[in-house]
DNA sequence: CTGAAAGCGCTTACAG
DNA sequence: CTGAAAGCGCTTACAG
């Protein structure tokens, strides 16, 4: 692979010129542009970002962990991401956080190695202290996803998980259902507990007794939707609502349903939160909360850009919130 | 951020040893070992793997150009191939190249300035001459997933598409049906094409005449299966069974169909390809073929992996088959 | 077992 | 407008 020395040795300039013409910094008379110019497409040149990084001290990167490369979530988040760096000419490193506190502090230290100019993180698990801890350890500016954090120094944006929860369990109980079940994300996750909180929250507002028959804890997944669903049943507690804290889970319930013989919405009512893609094309239509993926994406990678930049940038946590869709899967509860 | 210098200076060694220290390499005294890990822990260092490749002329990494980050398809890739590179203990460095041909390259040529060990290139699009051309250009071993090349000295890995497809509509024409719809993948790209032309096949094959009206082009997204089934159905033709080039069409298609008043399997059997994890969800569940998605991953980054490593590798595609998964989407063909 | 020195491929003051 | 030289943070023969 050709390097710098050979355009030099070609164009016969010094080193210092090819670089002003590479990076177009400084005076660089036209034609001696040209000539260099076209060593490098004689020699097919590209240079090492490697070498310029470590010379110029900056690898003109943004690293970011995902929790998992799993779903269309993620996904979304990704495109965001990479349209953003490409649009802002940094290039944008991905790594998988495995869902592990652990493994997502793994992660940090090798886009720490390899010098990222800030890293943005999606955590579902790491405690604030942790991620405190890791803010301090290393020199790279860090930018947090989807957690709200305590202290007011770190750079976050979130959800707003209790309204979003608010949104859809309230379509519920102004519907008229009282007895209102509940498929929870993991329970060992700050966002799995703040939904099931605000929906507990929304029950004991209507002075609504919980019933702990009617909640049963899912891993986000439809299939786990379907296990959770079916052990709801089985408890034979009645309810006319289920509230799942995800899309992929309110699929998975909805199949447990039907299969035990209840009809939506006229039986049963369900709704969740996502909106998936697919959601809108179920039977009946999934009734959900949109969160706003691409905008909290866009608002942490521009907070990462501007710090990369070394600008000075607001710190805390911006919130975002999402918006009730009421589609087929939810009626008022009928009078028996 | 700590250097190695600053380790050299607490530790009172050379570079040379804390570099053998770092990597495990040469003989170091055990006492002196253990004066350098202290400094290195101390001071918080980690390694400048930007230096460490250019140092050491490897860069640890493979490069992978996904066609787009978003969907399950891409999200399952891309999960089974960062288990892989960690496993081998090299990063993986992803990239999006956006479901253009011309990105595409651009994706390649960052990657190569990154100096990749070696690259993995998903293409829905890119021309053989086109990959031929970047493959002689580029001094990177390079591995296309998802295409046939005719050219036996390149590396590939890809699914046998008109097995696939032949796998789908013979369920279909087993089932006695006659008059089959087909909503295609885009027909820009040798996958779609190469599904179209299973279909036909298979139709000519059973010396049933192929019906225009009875074939639209999709988008691959669930929005646009929806389209184009309605498409089918305002044309007024006949038919009793409907093959979609993925799930996600096929899901659109439902919708469409059954907004139509015809019942999903007696009224019209559907059947698609991909085995999404929501297909074996929907009402009724969906007929589907499914891809191997990991183990052409496997394969892919295996090979890639030898190649970094510089071992010999048997050249050619490697061709992996689907397999059928018959749900109730599908009925045989009730006499009139 | 350890160190001095050259080198990886660039950038960036500094001088002219 | 251009070049010589130092330096980025490592690795790797080579010598001892």
């Amino acid at each position: 692979m050709a390097t710098i020395n050979d355009v030099c040795k070609l164009a016969g300039v010094s080193k210092a010129t090819v670089s002003r013409v590479i990076n177009r910094t400084g005076q660089v008379k036209e034609s001696t542009r040209k000539v260099v110019f076209d060593a490098m497409e004689q020699l097919n040149f590209k240079p090492n970002s490697l070498a310029q990084a470590l010379a110029s001290n900056s690898s003109n990167s943004i690293g970011l962990i995902v929790s998992t490369f799993h779903g269309n979530y993620f996904g979304a988040l990704l495109k965001q991401a990479a349209m953003l760096a490409e649009q802002a000419g940094k290039q944008l490193l991905v790594t998988d956080g495995h869902n592990d506190p652990l493994l997502e502090i793994e992660a940090v230290d090798s886009l720490v190695a390899r010098r990222c100019d800030v890293i943005v993180l999606y955590s579902r698990h790491m405690s604030e202290q942790d991620f405190i801890a890791l803010k301090q350890r290393i020199s790279i500016p860090i930018v947090m996803i989807n957690r709200q954090l305590q202290d007011k120094s770190c750079y976050a944006v979130c959800f707003d998980q209790l309204h979003a929860t608010q949104l859809a369990v309230n379509q519920l109980l102004d519907m008229n259902h009282k007895q209102i079940a509940c498929i929870t994300s993991p329970l060992d996750s700050p966002t799995g507990l703040l939904r099931l909180q605000g929906y507990q929250d929304c029950i004991a507002q209507h002075h609504i007794p919980t019933n702990p028959a009617l909640i049963a804890e899912g891993g986000n997944t439809i299939e786990s939707g379907y296990q959770a669903c079916q052990k709801i049943l089985l408890t034979g507690a009645p309810f006319s609502a289920l509230f799942a804290c995800n899309d992929n889970m309110a699929i998975g319930a909805m199949k447990a349903l039907t299969e035990a013989g209840l009809k939506i919405p006229d039986d049963i009512s369900v709704i969740s939160i996502d909106n998936e893609a697919a959601s809108a094309f179920l039977t009946p239509p999934l009734s959900t909360v949109e969160l706003p993926i691409e905008a909290i994406t866009d608002s942490a990678i521009k907070t990462a850009l501007a710090l990369a930049d070394g600008q000075k940038v607001q710190a805390g946590t911006k919130e975002f919130r999402g918006k009730l869709i009421v589609r087929d899967s939810t009626a008022y509860l009928r009078k028996k």
